[in-house]
DNA sequence: GCGAGTTTAATGCACGTGCAACTATTGTAA
DNA sequence: TTACAATAGTTGCACGTGCATTAAACTCGC
């Protein structure tokens, strides 16, 4: 017996896609507006931190975010002198980002308060749910890899 | 001990929106992109499908849309014969957007074809672990709503 | 019933995004 | 070595988005 309808409080999508928008509207329009800062370019710089100077093509993949489009966003960063581009030397096509001094600044003052809001939505949720979760969310990533999709 | 750096395996926005936009990016360019549909265009289908006709303001609640944008989606979606619009003759001021029988059509065929993409992304994930995790969702999901944050 | 404040929707505008096309460099095979 | 394919990054272009503003209708207090 197929629903016609979906019911949107059961459908995993729309719950995992609303959770995602409310985070970055959040952590968004609350805080890092007041560095000039998007979402997406916070993404970028978390990257970074995590895994260290990355070439731009790397960069997409961690970040989901199109080449094209992080091309430009690196150069709004370099503006803002968070992030350094530099050409590889062995390889001239590649470019390396890495985080310059004021962007790890500006990291160890954010991720305190990135914590504080994924503490705040993760309010109610105990430890062993909490880690149950996360392995549920990683191996959804996986399924829907090129890999094993 | 606080960690310097975020390890992004474990944190939690991270993991959330990476399956969500890896949801939307499958779904949207393998089957929306066919219908001339985005996914947001998608959410706006599904929940007039779920929860029936909508004030345009209401629409925008539950699909996390901003108003203006929303206006002028539903213009495109009018355009393509799949919801329409009527003035309320209670409060002139409201629009009421329901589908019409081509948009509840198309839905007919695209909502199997979402359920097989959310099974792909549910694989090896128990029903009770599911149940847990769509729970996780929700509960987050009101822990960052206006009233409770 | 009148006027201030609120709500709903639409529009002007600037901007970020994704796709396609292009350049430059590197890898591969004859 | 040379020719062809693949990869990395950038840019032109059209388009969707969000913010601020405007117009219209409604609510509430007096």
């Amino acid at each position: 017996m197929r629903q016609r309808r979906l019911n949107l409080d059961d459908y995993l999508p729309y719950l995992v896609n609303r959770v995602g928008v409310a985070l970055a509207l959040h952590f968004g329009k609350d805080v890092l507006a007041r560095y000039g800062l998007s979402i997406e370019m916070w993404r970028v710089l978390v990257v970074l931190s995590s895994n260290g100077g990355q070439r731009q093509v790397d960069l997409g993949g961690l970040t989901s975010i199109d080449a094209s489009t992080l091309s430009r966003m690196v150069t709004r960063l370099v503006r803002l002198g968070l992030v350094a581009r530099r050409r590889s030397t062995a390889d001239t096509r590649e470019v390396e980002v890495a985080l310059t001094a004021k962007g790890r600044a500006a990291l160890r003052r954010l991720i305190p308060i990135a914590r504080r809001y994924e503490a705040i939505a993760a309010t109610g949720i105990s430890g062993a749910e909490l880690a149950a979760l996360k392995r549920a969310l990683r191996l959804m990533y996986r399924n829907l890899s090129p890999q094993s999709g």
